[in-house]
DNA sequence: GCCAACGTTGGC
DNA sequence: GCCAACGTTGGC
């Protein structure tokens, strides 16, 4: 799950209420629909800073409450508002998550060099999803890497 | 700031 | 439905 955290960082996920933050603002529906069709309750999220200095994952977070109308669609003042969409039947999808930890930073460069994760679609060329699916082959090699062990 | 690789838009 | 133009993403 990328975020620019100039925007949201792991940090203000720690810090928000409960450490629950609803992951508002993708606008693309591929993207959505890993969100709105994939992502269930306790599964993990990888949770990685983009267009930053340094690019990389930053924390683990959980997914506190599967897919729901994200707010910021029907909000005029929000950047993400889309007058297209309609009350009735939104457009745009969430999900909630919860902090889990803070990691070790795993930089992307980091990540590239590792042969068994040469397979993560956050990697492929022309990847441009801020939401990517994680195997749990994968999952595995990454969670080793940033130290976190979970049962 | 550059630029590759997309996705979206809108005229036809 | 095609496709050129345009906008966006995001690493570098």
């Amino acid at each position: 799950m990328k975020s620019e955290p100039s925007e949201v960082s792991i940090d203000d996920v720690a810090a928000s209420p409960d450490g629950k933050i609803g992951w508002f603002g993708v606008r693309n529906y591929e993207a959505r629909n890993f969100m709105r069709d994939d992502m269930k309750k306790g599964d993990l999220g990888f949770f990685y800073h983009s267009s930053c200095a340094v690019p990389g994952i930053a924390g683990v977070v959980v997914i506190d409450q599967e897919s729901h109308p994200d707010p910021t669609q029907f909000d005029p003042q929000s950047p993400y508002f889309d007058p297209k969409s309609d009350p009735k039947n939104p457009r745009w999808m969430q999900v909630q998550v919860r902090f889990l930890k803070k990691t070790t930073f795993l930089p992307l460069s980091k990540i590239r060099e590792v042969p068994e994760l040469a397979s993560l679609r956050l990697l492929q060329r022309g990847n441009r999803l801020s939401i990517t699916p994680v195997s749990s082959e994968e999952a595995r090699v990454l969670l080793a890497l940033i130290a976190v062990d979970l049962p």
